[in-house]
DNA sequence: GTCGGCATGTAAGCGGTTACATGATTGG
DNA sequence: CCAATCATGTAACCGCTTACATGCCGAC
Protein backbone atom coordinates (compact mmCIF):
# COMPACT_ATOMS: atom_id res chain seq x y z
CA UNK A 1 0.00 0.00 0.00
CA UNK A 2 2.71 2.78 -1.21
CA UNK A 3 -0.72 5.04 -2.49
CA UNK A 4 -1.08 5.87 1.23
CA UNK A 5 2.89 7.17 1.08
CA UNK A 6 3.24 8.48 -2.54
CA UNK A 7 0.22 10.87 -1.23
CA UNK A 8 1.92 11.84 2.12
CA UNK A 9 4.87 12.61 -0.43
CA UNK A 10 3.23 14.86 -2.26
CA UNK A 11 1.71 16.38 0.32
CA UNK A 12 5.11 17.14 2.28
CA UNK A 13 5.75 19.71 -0.38
CA UNK A 14 2.88 21.27 -0.05
CA UNK A 15 -0.70 21.35 0.17
CA UNK A 16 -3.20 20.06 -2.59
CA UNK A 17 -6.44 18.99 -4.09
CA UNK A 18 -7.40 15.87 -4.93
CA UNK A 19 -7.31 16.81 -8.69
CA UNK A 20 -3.79 17.90 -8.16
CA UNK A 21 -2.44 14.66 -7.01
CA UNK A 22 -4.54 12.81 -9.83
CA UNK A 23 -3.12 14.63 -12.73
CA UNK A 24 0.36 14.03 -11.20
CA UNK A 25 -0.22 10.56 -10.64
CA UNK A 26 -1.96 9.79 -13.53
CA UNK A 27 0.13 11.26 -16.21
CA UNK A 28 2.51 9.61 -14.13
CA UNK A 29 5.85 11.18 -15.25
CA UNK A 30 8.13 13.39 -12.65
CA UNK A 31 6.54 10.39 -10.71
CA UNK A 32 7.28 7.01 -9.50
CA UNK A 33 4.09 6.28 -8.29
CA UNK A 34 0.59 6.27 -10.42
CA UNK A 35 -2.89 6.25 -9.26
CA UNK A 36 -6.25 6.92 -10.56
CA UNK A 37 -8.47 9.46 -8.97
CA UNK A 38 -11.07 7.00 -7.95
CA UNK A 39 -8.42 5.75 -6.29
CA UNK A 40 -6.92 8.94 -4.74
CA UNK A 41 -10.55 10.22 -3.26
CA UNK A 42 -11.36 7.11 -0.95
CA UNK A 43 -7.52 7.07 0.33
CA UNK A 44 -7.53 10.88 1.11
CA UNK A 45 -10.40 10.56 2.93
CA UNK A 46 -9.02 7.67 5.29
CA UNK A 47 -5.69 9.54 5.93
CA UNK A 48 -7.85 12.50 7.17
CA UNK A 49 -9.52 10.22 9.27
CA UNK A 50 -6.55 8.84 10.85
CA UNK A 51 -5.08 12.02 11.36
CA UNK A 52 -2.38 12.40 8.99
CA UNK A 53 -3.53 14.94 6.80
CA UNK A 54 -6.00 17.93 7.50
CA UNK A 55 -8.66 19.09 5.36
CA UNK A 56 -9.78 22.79 4.16
CA UNK A 57 -12.77 23.73 2.47
CA UNK A 58 -13.58 26.21 0.72
CA UNK A 59 -16.83 27.09 -1.54
CA UNK A 60 -16.90 27.05 -4.85
CA UNK A 61 -20.58 27.68 -4.95
CA UNK A 62 -23.72 26.34 -2.98
CA UNK A 63 -23.50 22.53 -3.87
CA UNK A 64 -20.14 22.54 -4.68
CA UNK A 65 -16.81 22.22 -2.49
CA UNK A 66 -13.17 21.72 -2.75
CA UNK A 67 -10.67 20.43 -0.57
CA UNK A 68 -7.38 21.64 0.07
CA UNK A 69 -5.22 18.84 2.05
CA UNK A 70 -2.64 19.56 3.91
CA UNK A 71 0.06 17.46 5.51
CA UNK A 72 0.15 16.85 9.69
CA UNK A 73 2.89 16.28 11.80
CA UNK A 74 1.68 12.81 12.45
CA UNK A 75 1.54 12.07 8.49
CA UNK A 76 5.10 13.52 8.28
CA UNK A 77 6.16 11.25 11.21
CA UNK A 78 4.39 8.47 9.62
CA UNK A 79 6.03 9.24 5.93
CA UNK A 80 10.21 9.70 7.11
CA UNK A 81 9.36 7.12 9.11
CA UNK A 82 8.34 4.93 5.89
CA UNK A 83 11.36 5.89 4.06
CA UNK A 84 13.56 5.19 5.90
CA UNK A 85 13.24 1.90 5.79
CA UNK A 86 15.03 -0.31 3.53
CA UNK A 87 13.07 -1.32 0.34
CA UNK A 88 11.99 -4.34 -0.52
CA UNK A 89 11.19 -5.78 -4.09
CA UNK A 90 8.03 -7.10 -5.71
CA UNK A 91 7.71 -10.29 -7.57
CA UNK A 92 8.56 -9.49 -11.38
CA UNK A 93 6.17 -9.25 -13.64
CA UNK A 94 7.32 -8.47 -16.97
CA UNK A 95 4.71 -8.88 -20.16
CA UNK A 96 6.98 -6.95 -22.65
CA UNK A 97 9.49 -10.25 -21.63
CA UNK A 98 7.03 -12.70 -21.50
CA UNK A 99 5.88 -12.07 -25.05
CA UNK A 100 9.12 -11.69 -26.44
CA UNK A 101 10.27 -15.31 -25.28
CA UNK A 102 7.19 -16.83 -27.00
CA UNK A 103 7.16 -14.76 -29.93
CA UNK A 104 9.37 -17.60 -31.25
CA UNK A 105 6.38 -18.47 -33.30
CA UNK A 106 5.39 -15.61 -34.78
CA UNK A 107 8.67 -13.54 -36.16
CA UNK A 108 6.75 -11.24 -38.29
CA UNK A 109 5.53 -9.04 -35.48
CA UNK A 110 8.91 -8.81 -33.64
CA UNK A 111 10.33 -5.74 -35.14
CA UNK A 112 6.87 -4.07 -34.54
CA UNK A 113 7.39 -5.28 -30.61
CA UNK A 114 10.90 -3.78 -31.02
CA UNK A 115 9.83 -1.12 -31.97
CA UNK A 116 7.16 -0.33 -29.90
CA UNK A 117 9.62 -0.68 -26.75
CA UNK A 118 11.88 1.72 -28.01
CA UNK A 119 9.53 4.35 -28.75
CA UNK A 120 7.78 3.62 -25.31
CA UNK A 121 11.09 4.58 -23.41
CA UNK A 122 12.54 6.78 -26.01
CA UNK A 123 9.04 9.27 -24.85
CA UNK A 124 9.82 8.17 -21.22
CA UNK A 125 13.15 9.37 -21.23
CA UNK A 126 12.09 12.82 -23.02
CA UNK A 127 9.53 13.57 -19.88
CA UNK A 128 12.21 12.49 -17.36
CA UNK A 129 14.77 14.85 -18.82
CA UNK A 130 12.70 17.74 -19.06
CA UNK A 131 11.34 17.23 -15.43
CA UNK A 132 14.90 17.28 -14.18
CA UNK A 133 16.12 19.76 -16.50
CA UNK A 134 13.68 21.30 -14.53
CA UNK A 135 14.35 20.62 -11.47
CA UNK A 136 18.16 21.21 -12.17
CA UNK A 137 17.28 25.16 -13.38
CA UNK A 138 15.45 25.41 -10.02
CA UNK A 139 12.35 25.75 -11.58
CA UNK A 140 10.43 22.63 -10.34
CA UNK A 141 7.47 24.64 -8.16
CA UNK A 142 6.90 21.84 -5.59
CA UNK A 143 10.66 20.71 -5.20
CA UNK A 144 10.88 24.35 -4.58
CA UNK A 145 8.22 24.64 -2.11
CA UNK A 146 10.00 21.26 -0.78
CA UNK A 147 13.39 23.07 -0.18
CA UNK A 148 11.87 26.49 1.13
CA UNK A 149 11.12 24.43 4.07
CA UNK A 150 14.68 23.39 4.84
CA UNK A 151 18.12 24.64 5.73
CA UNK A 152 20.65 24.52 2.76
CA UNK A 153 22.43 21.47 4.05
CA UNK A 154 18.86 19.34 3.74
CA UNK A 155 18.16 21.38 0.70
CA UNK A 156 21.54 19.78 -0.99
CA UNK A 157 20.39 16.45 0.08
CA UNK A 158 17.11 16.48 -1.80
CA UNK A 159 18.50 17.73 -4.39
CA UNK A 160 20.64 14.39 -4.88
CA UNK A 161 18.30 12.29 -4.22
CA UNK A 162 15.73 13.85 -6.95
CA UNK A 163 19.00 13.68 -9.14
CA UNK A 164 19.63 10.09 -8.37
CA UNK A 165 16.33 9.16 -8.73
CA UNK A 166 15.78 10.69 -11.62
CA UNK A 167 19.25 10.18 -13.42
CA UNK A 168 18.54 6.85 -12.67
CA UNK A 169 15.43 6.18 -14.37
CA UNK A 170 16.49 7.75 -17.36
CA UNK A 171 19.66 5.27 -17.79
CA UNK A 172 17.00 2.49 -17.76
CA UNK A 173 14.93 3.82 -20.17
CA UNK A 174 18.64 4.52 -21.86
CA UNK A 175 19.09 0.64 -21.18
CA UNK A 176 15.99 -0.45 -22.84
CA UNK A 177 16.50 1.69 -25.95
CA UNK A 178 20.05 0.07 -26.96
CA UNK A 179 18.09 -3.14 -25.89
CA UNK A 180 15.82 -2.56 -28.51
CA UNK A 181 18.22 -1.13 -31.26
CA UNK A 182 20.29 -4.08 -30.82
CA UNK A 183 17.37 -6.01 -31.46
CA UNK A 184 16.41 -4.49 -34.33
CA UNK A 185 20.17 -4.72 -36.04
CA UNK A 186 20.11 -8.15 -35.10
CA UNK A 187 16.67 -8.51 -36.95
CA UNK A 188 18.61 -6.81 -39.77
CA UNK A 189 21.05 -8.40 -40.43
CA UNK A 190 18.59 -11.65 -40.96
CA UNK A 191 15.71 -11.01 -42.38
CA UNK A 192 17.23 -11.50 -46.11
CA UNK A 193 18.29 -14.43 -45.43
CA UNK A 194 16.00 -16.01 -43.02
CA UNK A 195 17.29 -19.75 -43.83
CA UNK A 196 20.64 -18.20 -42.35
CA UNK A 197 22.77 -20.32 -40.46
CA UNK A 198 25.28 -17.64 -40.11
CA UNK A 199 25.00 -16.24 -36.67
CA UNK A 200 25.92 -13.00 -37.04
CA UNK A 201 24.93 -9.53 -35.13
CA UNK A 202 26.57 -9.24 -32.10
CA UNK A 203 24.07 -9.55 -29.25
CA UNK A 204 25.16 -8.67 -26.04
CA UNK A 205 26.47 -5.36 -25.41
CA UNK A 206 30.03 -4.57 -25.68
CA UNK A 207 30.46 -3.06 -22.51
CA UNK A 208 28.24 -5.04 -20.42
CA UNK A 209 30.82 -6.09 -17.75
CA UNK A 210 31.00 -10.00 -16.92
CA UNK A 211 28.71 -11.12 -19.26
CA UNK A 212 29.75 -14.46 -20.61
CA UNK A 213 30.28 -14.17 -24.03
CA UNK A 214 29.98 -17.25 -26.18
CA UNK A 215 31.95 -18.29 -29.40
CA UNK A 216 30.51 -17.00 -32.49
CA UNK A 217 27.69 -15.10 -31.14
CA UNK A 218 24.19 -15.11 -29.16
CA UNK A 219 23.71 -18.64 -30.19
CA UNK A 220 26.24 -21.77 -29.21
CA UNK A 221 26.87 -23.71 -32.02
CA UNK A 222 25.64 -26.78 -30.59
CA UNK A 223 22.12 -25.33 -29.90
CA UNK A 224 19.87 -27.44 -31.35
CA UNK A 225 21.73 -30.48 -30.50
CA UNK A 226 19.59 -30.62 -27.62
CA UNK A 227 17.54 -33.41 -26.86
CA UNK B 1 -4.73 -11.33 -17.53
CA UNK B 2 -1.45 -12.41 -18.40
CA UNK B 3 -1.15 -14.87 -15.69
CA UNK B 4 -2.94 -17.01 -18.58
CA UNK B 5 -0.48 -16.72 -20.80
CA UNK B 6 2.16 -17.46 -18.54
CA UNK B 7 0.81 -20.82 -18.13
CA UNK B 8 0.30 -21.36 -21.90
CA UNK B 9 3.98 -20.27 -22.69
CA UNK B 10 5.42 -22.36 -19.83
CA UNK B 11 2.87 -25.80 -21.06
CA UNK B 12 4.45 -24.85 -25.10
CA UNK B 13 7.44 -26.47 -23.46
CA UNK B 14 5.84 -29.61 -22.58
CA UNK B 15 3.32 -30.82 -20.02
CA UNK B 16 3.78 -30.30 -16.24
CA UNK B 17 2.01 -29.83 -13.07
CA UNK B 18 0.08 -27.01 -11.34
CA UNK B 19 2.63 -27.67 -8.65
CA UNK B 20 5.37 -27.50 -11.59
CA UNK B 21 4.33 -24.61 -12.59
CA UNK B 22 4.36 -23.20 -8.83
CA UNK B 23 7.77 -23.93 -8.32
CA UNK B 24 8.87 -21.66 -11.55
CA UNK B 25 7.21 -18.87 -10.64
CA UNK B 26 7.31 -18.76 -7.26
CA UNK B 27 10.70 -19.02 -7.27
CA UNK B 28 10.42 -17.03 -9.84
CA UNK B 29 13.66 -16.23 -11.49
CA UNK B 30 14.83 -17.56 -14.59
CA UNK B 31 11.45 -16.63 -15.15
CA UNK B 32 9.75 -13.04 -15.80
CA UNK B 33 6.41 -13.86 -14.27
CA UNK B 34 5.33 -14.44 -10.58
CA UNK B 35 2.11 -16.47 -9.48
CA UNK B 36 1.39 -18.48 -6.09
CA UNK B 37 -0.59 -21.45 -6.25
CA UNK B 38 -3.15 -20.10 -4.90
CA UNK B 39 -3.39 -18.29 -7.93
CA UNK B 40 -2.37 -20.87 -10.33
CA UNK B 41 -4.83 -24.12 -9.33
CA UNK B 42 -8.22 -22.28 -10.25
CA UNK B 43 -6.16 -20.73 -13.54
CA UNK B 44 -6.01 -24.27 -14.73
CA UNK B 45 -9.28 -25.11 -14.23
CA UNK B 46 -10.67 -22.07 -16.07
CA UNK B 47 -8.26 -23.04 -18.58
CA UNK B 48 -9.11 -26.43 -18.83
CA UNK B 49 -12.84 -25.65 -19.07
CA UNK B 50 -12.26 -22.98 -22.13
CA UNK B 51 -10.59 -25.95 -24.00
CA UNK B 52 -6.62 -24.30 -23.82
CA UNK B 53 -5.31 -27.18 -22.00
CA UNK B 54 -5.92 -30.18 -21.31
CA UNK B 55 -5.84 -32.61 -18.14
CA UNK B 56 -4.58 -35.76 -17.56
CA UNK B 57 -5.02 -37.65 -14.23
CA UNK B 58 -2.73 -39.91 -12.55
CA UNK B 59 -3.93 -42.15 -9.54
CA UNK B 60 -1.29 -41.18 -7.35
CA UNK B 61 -3.78 -43.32 -3.91
CA UNK B 62 -7.67 -43.89 -3.26
CA UNK B 63 -7.88 -40.30 -2.53
CA UNK B 64 -5.44 -38.03 -4.23
CA UNK B 65 -5.08 -37.29 -7.56
CA UNK B 66 -2.24 -35.71 -10.04
CA UNK B 67 -2.87 -33.86 -12.63
CA UNK B 68 -0.93 -33.55 -15.81
CA UNK B 69 -1.54 -30.38 -17.78
CA UNK B 70 -0.67 -30.61 -21.46
CA UNK B 71 -1.35 -27.63 -24.06
CA UNK B 72 -4.01 -28.06 -26.73
CA UNK B 73 -3.84 -26.88 -29.95
CA UNK B 74 -6.64 -23.80 -29.38
CA UNK B 75 -4.19 -22.90 -26.58
CA UNK B 76 -1.20 -22.73 -28.58
CA UNK B 77 -3.01 -20.31 -30.87
CA UNK B 78 -4.19 -18.02 -28.01
CA UNK B 79 -1.00 -18.13 -27.24
CA UNK B 80 0.80 -17.33 -30.70
CA UNK B 81 -1.72 -14.59 -31.23
CA UNK B 82 -1.27 -12.73 -27.87
CA UNK B 83 2.31 -12.86 -27.82
CA UNK B 84 1.78 -11.27 -31.43
CA UNK B 85 0.54 -8.35 -30.39
CA UNK B 86 2.87 -5.26 -29.35
CA UNK B 87 3.28 -5.20 -25.87
CA UNK B 88 1.60 -2.20 -23.61
CA UNK B 89 3.35 -0.86 -20.44
CA UNK B 90 1.65 -0.39 -17.00
CA UNK B 91 1.93 2.55 -15.71
CA UNK B 92 5.10 2.92 -13.53
CA UNK B 93 5.21 2.55 -9.69
CA UNK B 94 8.10 2.24 -8.21
CA UNK B 95 8.30 1.52 -4.52
CA UNK B 96 12.09 2.03 -4.28
CA UNK B 97 12.32 5.59 -5.97
CA UNK B 98 9.35 7.01 -3.77
CA UNK B 99 11.03 6.14 -0.39
CA UNK B 100 14.59 7.14 -1.85
CA UNK B 101 13.08 11.01 -2.92
CA UNK B 102 11.16 11.16 0.52
CA UNK B 103 14.49 9.87 2.83
CA UNK B 104 16.03 13.32 3.04
CA UNK B 105 14.24 13.91 6.67
CA UNK B 106 16.01 9.93 7.52
CA UNK B 107 19.81 10.37 5.78
CA UNK B 108 20.96 7.92 8.35
CA UNK B 109 19.01 5.00 6.01
CA UNK B 110 20.02 6.24 2.77
CA UNK B 111 23.17 4.01 3.40
CA UNK B 112 21.38 0.93 4.11
CA UNK B 113 18.98 2.27 1.25
CA UNK B 114 21.55 1.58 -1.22
CA UNK B 115 23.15 -1.23 0.05
CA UNK B 116 19.72 -3.33 0.37
CA UNK B 117 19.27 -1.99 -3.81
CA UNK B 118 22.62 -3.45 -4.93
CA UNK B 119 22.25 -7.05 -3.05
CA UNK B 120 18.76 -7.36 -4.37
CA UNK B 121 20.25 -7.02 -7.62
CA UNK B 122 23.38 -8.36 -7.62
CA UNK B 123 21.20 -11.40 -6.76
CA UNK B 124 18.92 -11.83 -8.97
CA UNK B 125 21.91 -10.92 -11.79
CA UNK B 126 23.82 -13.99 -10.21
CA UNK B 127 20.62 -16.36 -10.65
CA UNK B 128 19.60 -14.46 -14.31
CA UNK B 129 23.28 -15.59 -15.40
CA UNK B 130 23.41 -18.81 -13.74
CA UNK B 131 20.19 -19.77 -16.12
CA UNK B 132 21.22 -18.17 -19.78
CA UNK B 133 24.03 -20.06 -18.65
CA UNK B 134 22.27 -23.58 -18.52
CA UNK B 135 20.70 -22.03 -21.53
CA UNK B 136 24.06 -21.49 -23.80
CA UNK B 137 25.30 -24.96 -22.39
CA UNK B 138 22.28 -26.64 -24.32
CA UNK B 139 21.43 -28.13 -20.50
CA UNK B 140 18.52 -26.18 -19.89
CA UNK B 141 15.27 -28.91 -20.44
CA UNK B 142 12.33 -26.94 -20.77
CA UNK B 143 14.11 -24.98 -23.70
CA UNK B 144 15.47 -27.90 -24.94
CA UNK B 145 12.28 -29.77 -24.87
CA UNK B 146 10.50 -26.90 -26.68
CA UNK B 147 14.08 -27.08 -29.67
CA UNK B 148 13.47 -30.47 -29.84
CA UNK B 149 9.82 -29.61 -31.29
CA UNK B 150 10.95 -27.57 -34.63
CA UNK B 151 13.65 -27.45 -36.98
CA UNK B 152 16.72 -25.71 -37.15
CA UNK B 153 15.62 -22.21 -37.90
CA UNK B 154 12.94 -21.78 -35.44
CA UNK B 155 15.26 -22.85 -33.15
CA UNK B 156 17.71 -20.25 -33.63
CA UNK B 157 15.10 -17.70 -33.29
CA UNK B 158 13.66 -19.36 -30.04
CA UNK B 159 17.68 -19.59 -28.49
CA UNK B 160 17.78 -15.71 -30.01
CA UNK B 161 14.61 -14.33 -28.12
CA UNK B 162 15.86 -16.03 -24.68
CA UNK B 163 19.16 -14.54 -25.15
CA UNK B 164 18.08 -11.30 -25.71
CA UNK B 165 15.55 -11.55 -22.51
CA UNK B 166 18.11 -12.89 -20.24
CA UNK B 167 20.83 -10.55 -21.58
CA UNK B 168 18.62 -7.61 -20.95
CA UNK B 169 17.39 -8.64 -17.62
CA UNK B 170 21.02 -8.73 -17.21
CA UNK B 171 22.06 -5.20 -18.15
CA UNK B 172 19.48 -3.94 -16.06
CA UNK B 173 20.40 -5.85 -12.68
CA UNK B 174 24.25 -4.41 -13.82
CA UNK B 175 22.35 -0.56 -14.25
CA UNK B 176 20.64 -0.80 -10.77
CA UNK B 177 24.08 -2.18 -9.36
CA UNK B 178 26.41 0.50 -10.62
CA UNK B 179 23.85 3.16 -9.34
CA UNK B 180 23.69 2.00 -6.05
CA UNK B 181 27.09 2.05 -5.70
CA UNK B 182 27.72 5.33 -7.58
CA UNK B 183 25.20 6.38 -4.85
CA UNK B 184 27.39 5.13 -1.92
CA UNK B 185 30.09 6.38 -3.15
CA UNK B 186 28.62 10.27 -2.94
CA UNK B 187 27.89 9.39 0.73
CA UNK B 188 31.43 7.89 1.51
CA UNK B 189 32.47 11.28 0.07
CA UNK B 190 30.38 13.44 2.47
CA UNK B 191 29.44 11.57 5.84
CA UNK B 192 32.38 13.04 7.29
CA UNK B 193 31.74 16.35 6.12
CA UNK B 194 28.05 16.74 6.60
CA UNK B 195 28.43 20.27 6.18
CA UNK B 196 29.83 20.20 3.04
CA UNK B 197 29.26 23.31 0.84
CA UNK B 198 31.75 21.30 -1.64
CA UNK B 199 29.50 18.94 -4.29
CA UNK B 200 31.94 16.14 -5.33
CA UNK B 201 31.30 12.78 -6.50
CA UNK B 202 30.13 12.75 -9.91
CA UNK B 203 26.85 11.78 -9.97
CA UNK B 204 25.76 10.89 -13.91
CA UNK B 205 27.42 7.96 -15.41
CA UNK B 206 30.10 8.97 -17.64
CA UNK B 207 28.69 6.14 -19.91
CA UNK B 208 25.47 7.61 -20.50
CA UNK B 209 24.96 8.85 -23.45
CA UNK B 210 22.92 11.81 -23.94
CA UNK B 211 22.77 12.50 -20.09
CA UNK B 212 22.98 16.24 -19.69
CA UNK B 213 26.11 17.13 -17.44
CA UNK B 214 25.55 20.20 -15.00
CA UNK B 215 28.51 21.90 -14.13
CA UNK B 216 30.25 20.77 -11.07
CA UNK B 217 28.23 17.80 -10.14
CA UNK B 218 24.94 16.30 -9.85
CA UNK B 219 23.53 19.24 -8.15
CA UNK B 220 23.82 22.52 -9.72
CA UNK B 221 25.23 25.53 -7.81
CA UNK B 222 22.61 27.61 -7.57
CA UNK B 223 20.13 25.24 -6.16
CA UNK B 224 19.30 26.15 -2.93
CA UNK B 225 18.62 29.75 -4.35
CA UNK B 226 14.94 28.51 -5.52
CA UNK B 227 11.95 30.48 -4.13
C1' DG C 1 -24.14 27.01 -26.13
C1' DT C 2 -21.03 23.61 -25.83
C1' DC C 3 -16.55 21.95 -25.03
C1' DG C 4 -12.58 21.20 -22.35
C1' DG C 5 -10.46 21.53 -17.97
C1' DC C 6 -11.40 21.69 -12.91
C1' DA C 7 -13.34 19.07 -9.24
C1' DT C 8 -15.39 15.14 -6.53
C1' DG C 9 -17.32 11.08 -5.72
C1' DT C 10 -19.36 5.64 -6.03
C1' DA C 11 -19.61 0.68 -7.58
C1' DA C 12 -18.51 -3.58 -9.91
C1' DG C 13 -15.03 -6.53 -10.97
C1' DC C 14 -10.38 -8.50 -11.41
C1' DG C 15 -5.83 -9.96 -10.24
C1' DG C 16 -2.86 -10.96 -6.54
C1' DT C 17 -1.65 -11.98 -1.49
C1' DT C 18 -2.24 -14.23 2.82
C1' DA C 19 -4.05 -17.62 5.35
C1' DC C 20 -6.55 -21.86 6.05
C1' DA C 21 -6.81 -26.73 4.95
C1' DT C 22 -5.59 -31.57 3.70
C1' DG C 23 -2.94 -35.56 2.42
C1' DA C 24 0.96 -38.61 0.18
C1' DT C 25 5.85 -39.84 -0.23
C1' DT C 26 10.63 -40.00 0.94
C1' DG C 27 14.67 -39.83 3.74
C1' DG C 28 17.14 -38.99 8.04
C1' DC D 1 8.68 -40.80 14.01
C1' DC D 2 9.27 -36.43 12.17
C1' DA D 3 10.47 -33.17 8.78
C1' DA D 4 10.76 -31.81 4.13
C1' DT D 5 9.00 -32.01 -0.31
C1' DC D 6 5.35 -33.12 -3.45
C1' DA D 7 0.65 -32.06 -4.43
C1' DT D 8 -4.01 -29.72 -4.56
C1' DG D 9 -7.37 -26.93 -3.24
C1' DT D 10 -10.59 -22.78 -0.85
C1' DA D 11 -11.70 -18.13 1.28
C1' DA D 12 -11.02 -13.51 2.89
C1' DC D 13 -9.02 -9.49 1.81
C1' DC D 14 -6.68 -5.67 -0.61
C1' DG D 15 -5.18 -2.65 -4.29
C1' DC D 16 -6.11 -1.20 -8.76
C1' DT D 17 -9.00 -0.58 -13.11
C1' DT D 18 -13.10 0.52 -15.51
C1' DA D 19 -17.19 2.53 -15.67
C1' DC D 20 -20.86 5.32 -13.94
C1' DA D 21 -22.19 9.83 -12.17
C1' DT D 22 -22.49 14.89 -11.18
C1' DG D 23 -21.53 19.79 -11.45
C1' DC D 24 -18.76 24.31 -11.90
C1' DC D 25 -16.15 27.55 -14.76
C1' DG D 26 -14.06 30.01 -18.54
C1' DA D 27 -13.16 30.33 -23.46
C1' DC D 28 -14.48 30.04 -28.18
Amino acid sequence: MSLRYAILGYLSTGPGTGYDLARQFDTGLGWFWSARHSQIYPELKRLTEDGLITRDTTMVSENMDKYIYSIAPEGLAVLRDWASKPPTYAPNRDTERLQLIFSDDSPESLRKHLETHRDHFRRRREKLQATIDTIRAGEHERVNSRLARRGPEEAALTLQLREMAYVGDIERADLEIAWAERGLAWLDSHEHKPKGRQQGAALAAPQAAGVQQVGEGGVPADASAAP
